[in-house]
RNA sequence: GGAGGGGUAGCAAAGUGGUCAAAUGCUCCUGACUGUAAAUCAGGCGACUUCGGUCUUCGAAGGUUCAAAUCCUUCCCCCUCCA
């Protein structure tokens, strides 16, 4: 096992916090393997670049020689959340919640080191709790003290919804902590008020208080919010290479170094003197790589200059070759092979100019088209489409 | 329990009997320029259409009216203050 100094100098690299640094490295200096605590909602199972920031750091503790305990907050993903429009959290039954966590953890596994990591449940202690005990729990925090925390204060301002049960999500998470005696929690620095309340519960039972360690949020594709789901401004860990290789070329060049930044272990004076498309193409190849391998990313590199720069069509192109007819309205067509959602999107961008067929632009909203031999159908920048009438 | 405010398109926010398929901003989509970058510019952003229109939409359901997002009734939900 590495030093104190040393495990604590890799630890360090990268967070927002660690609160407080003096107990970790008490922890830390008594040589025993650390349980290291990192709760997941399974409601949404696809992981994507910017849990990897976190994944990324509980590998780097793993190595350390770690353990990382995995848990699933399945108890509160069985009861859903009833607050909040843009974010809301339906409840799904045990059955999804089972199938959610179990992609989740093969997801997980890609990053983290399999035979250090124990994967529990909430649900196991969450749902034998007495009503006596919710109460003591419910009893440990204020209002006053919930508004602290940001998202709470902002909608309670804004005069949002804010359901009861929120208030309870908190106490919920410091609560696993209790019972799993967790020594450190690791997550988002959203989730830094949750993460405290562990600490708090902790102390308060009677136990050792986890350590609390805050990772920066990685924005999106759009390079303002935090990578979501629900933003649909995410990228996949389980996307195909080429794209995972094609969204990561079209962010900002801004963003591209907090890419960078948070996701490799890259220097970023070098990457400043390359020139910023170059880096970009390095930055994915990179991704690629590590959710595949430097063979895939190099063909995902490829097949991108291909299309993107040489304007040549994409090797995979989704097809329909048994058509019936020979000679189909392009408008319908478009609607059958679902590049479009209507018919007036499809006219739409047929008068734009956004609608083209072998490499040809299509003016006429009326256009008919031959499907007696293949025809590559393009919408747009990225949407291509092969359609030929059953011989 | 009482008093008041409010629920409008992905989000924010106008509109308070006809000119409202609903201003404006953001997001988003298409095109130009590029590096599938940014910025900028142009266009678009409910559906169907024989391109004349037609149909569905402003929390839900009813009603008044030639005509309702706008008025009335009931219901659901949110917020503030009082208790």
């Amino acid at each position: 096992m590495k030093s104190v100094n040393e495990q604590l100098e890799i630890i360090k690299r990268g967070l927002v916090e660690l609160i407080p640094e003096k107990e970790l490295i008490e922890k830390l200096r008594s040589g025993r393997p650390l349980k290291i605590k990192w709760g997941a909602d399974p409601s949404a199972p696809d992981i994507h670049l910017g849990h990897t920031v976190v994944l990324n750091k509980l590998r780097q503790l793993q190595d350390l020689g770690h353990e990382v305990i995995f848990l699933v907050g399945d108890f509160t993903a069985m009861i859903g959340d009833p607050t909040g429009k843009s974010e809301t959290r339906k409840a799904l039954t045990k059955k999804e919640v089972e199938t959610n966590a179990k992609t989740y953890q093969e997801q997980v596994f890609k990053i983290l080191d399999k035979k250090k990591t124990k994967v529990v449940f909430n649900s196991t202690w969450l749902s034998k709790m007495a009503l006596m005990d919710l109460v003591k729990l419910a009893s440990q925090c204020t209002v006053a003290r919930m508004l602290e925390r940001k998202d709470f204060k902002e909608r309670f301002k804004n005069e949002s919804d804010i359901s009861i049960l929120e208030f309870l999500y908190p106490l919920f998470q410091g609560h696993d902590s209790v019972y799993l005696k967790a020594d450190l929690e690791v997550g988002g620095t959203d989730q830094k008020f949750n993460l405290l309340m562990g600490r708090t519960l902790q102390q308060r039972a009677g136990f050792e208080p986890q350590v609390v360690l805050t990772l920066p949020l990685l924005e999106g594709t759009d390079g303002t919010n935090k990578m979501s789901k629900s933003l649909d401004n995410y990228i996949g860990i389980t996307e195909l290479p080429k794209e995972i290789f094609g969204k990561i070329m079209s962010i900002s060049d801004g963003l591209m170094m907090r890419y960078y930044e948070l996701l490799t272990d890259l220097p970023l004076e070098g990457i400043k003197t390359l020139h910023p498309k170059e880096a970009k193409v390095q930055l994915a190849k990179i991704l690629v790589a590590r959710f595949y391998d430097e063979k895939t990313a190099a063909q995902a590199a490829s097949e991108f200059n291909s299309v993107f720069a040489q304007k040549n069509m994409p090797q995979d192109i989704p097809q329909k070759l048994d058509f019936i007819e020979k000679e189909v309205k392009l408008i319908d067509l478009l609607l059958t092979i679902k590049l479009v959602t209507s018919k007036a999107e499809a006219k739409r961008l047929i008068h734009q100019g956004g609608v083209s067929v072998d490499g040809v632009v299509i003016n006429d909203e009326n256009a008919m088209l031959n499907i007696n031999e293949t025809r590559t159908i393009r919408v747009g920048k990225r949407k291509f489409y092969q359609v030929k009438a059953k011989q």
